[in-house]
DNA sequence: CTGAAAGCGCTTACAG
DNA sequence: CTGAAAGCGCTTACAG
């Protein structure tokens, strides 16, 4: 390795100071245009890397920000989150940000330990991932830091946050499938889990009342407990003419349920998804959902960080992304 | 936010000096008992949280390794290097070091652009994950920085190196199939690909070997182009009554493509992948496979390179992690 | 056991 | 347009 190129290495050489060269690398005023290139150029020949570290202790920005995943959203198959992190992570980068992974570990967020990022200053901000438990947000209320919050909201949380629009995104998925001739149908989902769950269960109740549906409570379906383990489906005797689903995991779920029972999807029992993740394409057959704008939501929920950092006193606000429907396969048109 | 406490702030209020904070805080020799404890326990109710950058200026070590993967190896349902990722976030977490994810697009790779992460001096190291150009490795080796390159394996990576061990797990697996009576035994890849394909076609080549079988150049079946892009599978007239994949990914396409055309597996001819990603749970029926030791490999990984940090001077090796056989439903046995 | 001094590499006023 | 001085918050010798 040797030793790093620093600033005052390339004053030395070009016998200037380190003030003249850090203006020139920072194109900032003061430096004639002739010494500036001829300052890049040395830069580039020797080598030379900024130091970040000595750059965020003066100005006390670290340049990072933590995105924090909760354990249970990151395990298994489940790839939903790590690409969000992808897209924030790529984002992040535009505006010259890194960004720092955090798996939050169930215990950790039972016992109300911050993430070592926080405790080391390693981040300027960070962005939640995924429902945490209300204990740990009055924790990130306490601690004044910026704070994103991404994929789901909770009244107490006091920060900016970033949602899909699942209330109209189930709205419109319910209203297609009345359109379709559906009017016997279920939904699958604990809708005391989250309050994505929540707001897609109303969103299907409001299509029903608009449409003067019934509420059939034995189509309604439980698909998880408090932890978001997944459960076995408990299906009616009799059943719908389609189910809505709260996500594509649990269509998935669902559709090999039917298969093992002998029931055709559509043909039987039409079955919609949400989220138009990996799932949506390996039922057979192919899903119909909603897409979640993974990456218009990692855009905005980077832009509102970056937004706070700037300016700490802004009001935080609630920004809804709007899905959209994705036709395929697991819908059968009861009428034309 | 107000101001941050520094070690200053503690020693003011408790009338010492910082430096014996600083001692204190570190556990370093120099303090008394019962002084060091006072200030601890003043650091916790300040709510005092380390400077990483005064630290990592002073130290001139970033305490974050940066993850490389490679654009391609991210998108899409491509779950499995995520997943990498996020176990090496977590070991990296245990030697109090933080996980960078750098996305390495396309053109970067082509023009060999370093990362900011690495420009910027804000890591340690590189995990570089997943194959990369010949031109990109040779510019890591210029620029001798710490690296592990993790599963693959390329001759001029001059660097530690944490691969599956791929040759012995195709090996072991087409020792299987030929156990359960096949003979004419398939190879779905691009052998010319990458070199793990390349382990994996000729552990299954030692197998047939041994067997004193023969390679049908009719079953070897081209999966993807240079840039590691699937392709649609041409498969030869006559099938062989296996076929060994070089990924599960692989092997969930082809079991899709028997479908459309009537093909029952296991029944018409047996499928077996290698990864056990999430490919080979969706797949009907469920994949026999290799499972690639995400976990065992993650931990090889950050342990050398923890150690290449310790010691610069270090020799770096190369390091094979076994995989496990995981049987499904995907092999007829022939015989009993 | 405790602390004054120096320095890590940069940037920000300020002076020339 | 250019640079000397100070300081960001820590740690590392070194002195008492």
């Amino acid at each position: 390795m040797g030793k790093h190129i620093t600033m005052r290495d390339i004053a030395t050489k070009l016998g200037v100071s380190s003030v003249t060269v850090s203006k020139a690398l920072n194109d900032k005023e003061g430096v004639g245009e002739e010494l500036k290139q001829k300052i890049k150029e040395t830069a580039k020949e020797m080598g030379y890397r900024i130091n970040t570290f000595a750059k965020a202790m003066k100005e006390g920005q670290a340049y990072n920000i933590g995105v924090i995943i909760p354990e249970r959203f990151a395990t298994e198959t489940q790839s939903f989150y790590l690409k969000f992190y992808q897209h924030l992570a790529k984002t992040l980068d535009s505006y010259q940000y890194s960004g720092i992974l955090h798996i939050l570990n169930t215990d950790d967020e039972d016992q109300l330990v911050l993430p070592r990022i926080y405790n080391e200053q390693k981040v300027d901000g960070m962005l939640i991932l995924g429902q945490i438990s209300n204990e740990y947000i009055n924790l990130l209320n306490e601690i004044d830091f910026p704070i994103v919050y991404l994929d789901f909201y909770n009244e107490k949380a006091k920060a900016d946050t970033v949602i899909t629009d699942n209330f109209y995104g189930m709205y419109e998925m319910t209203n297609y499938l009345i359109q379709c001739g559906h009017s016997e149908i279920g939904f699958i989902g604990n809708i005391y889990a989250t309050s994505s769950i929540q707001d897609r269960f109303l969103g299907y109740y409001k299509s029903l009342l608009e449409h003067k549906l019934v509420l059939n409570q034995d189509y309604v379906v439980n698909d998880r407990d408090e932890r978001g383990n997944l459960i076995e489906l408990q299906l009616p005797e009799k059943l719908p003419t389609a189910f809505v689903c709260n996500c594509d995991k649990v269509a998935y779920h669902l559709i090999n349920k039917f298969h093992s029972l002998g029931i055709k999807v559509p043909e039987d029992c039409s079955v919609v998804g949400f989220d138009n993740d990996i799932y949506a394409e390996i039922t057979n057959p192919k899903l119909t959902t909603v897409a979640v704008d993974i990456e218009e939501m990692s855009k905005t929920a980077v832009d509102l960080m970056i937004s706070k950092l700037k300016n700490k006193d802004r009001q935080w606000e609630q920004v809804s992304v709007k899905g959209k429907m994705i036709h395929r396969q697991s819908v059968k048109k009861l009428v034309e």
